[in-house]
DNA sequence: CACGGGATCGTCT
DNA sequence: GACGATCCCGTGT
């Protein structure tokens, strides 16, 4: 059985959240919700900041009710309902005042399949079950009242453990971030990270 | 397998 | 009142 050790608070405030992105591939993101612990190694995810980049929420550091979470301290959980229907889950990173946050695209699932299975309404365990942020959320059990949860207090619901994967820069794919379109130049930067060859990672159209 | 459209609601204008 | 950092299902091939 690997080790398994929960992040450090130093990881969460690291001040480049691109760095950050890479770094949470191969960590593993665990939920104890509705009684049920559950858990996956993270395979795809996102870098979002301000106040440069125009996809993030808190564009030239636009202050709202939903955004002030941005700006809180490295390792608070972002959740905000995208479409009406998906929970969608950032981990908010670096110094509190700038707001940037890595959203979890995609997990490998790995602890309590059953329950996974059961929250998805699904009966096999296919990529399907957790690839794409909003199905992965529902899989663990996130939901928006999660949000601004602080991720390294002892007793969140929601946490970020190392259990000795590896991911050497050369498993790094990236590419421009997904449905982002509107967000003009900032549409192409290639700040989706995926583990290369992973099939867990989600499939979008282009 | 590709495509098209509907679901559904908080947030900001 | 418009629009998403999405997903699923139906249709046609």
């Amino acid at each position: 059985m690997a080790r398994r050790k929960r992040l450090p608070r130093k990881f969460f405030l690291q001040p480049d959240v691109v760095a950050a992105s890479r770094a949470l591939l191969g960590k593993y993101l665990v939920t104890a919700i509705d009684g049920e612990q559950t858990a996956g190694m993270i395979v795809e995810t996102e870098a979002y900041r301000a106040p440069d980049d125009k996809a993030c929420h808190a564009w030239n550091n636009r202050r709202t009710k939903r955004t002030e979470t941005l700006f809180a301290e490295g390792g608070h959980a972002y959740v905000y309902l995208c479409y009406g229907i998906h929970h969608l889950f950032n981990v908010v990173t670096g110094p509190a005042e700038v707001a940037q946050a890595v959203l979890i695209r995609a997990i490998e699932p790995t602890d309590n399949l059953e329950r996974q299975l059961a929250r998805r309404g699904r009966d096999r365990v296919r990529p399907q079950l957790t690839a794409g942020p909003g199905v992965m959320s529902k899989a663990l059990g996130i939901r928006t009242d999660h949000d601004a949860l602080d991720l390294r207090a002892s007793d969140s619901p929601i946490w970020l453990e190392d259990r000795g994967r590896v991911v050497s820069e050369a498993d790094i794919a990236s590419g421009p971030r997904v449905g982002v379109a509107y967000a003009a130049e900032c549409a192409e930067w290639p700040w989706r990270f995926w583990i290369a060859n992973s099939p867990w990672v989600s499939k979008w159209k282009k």
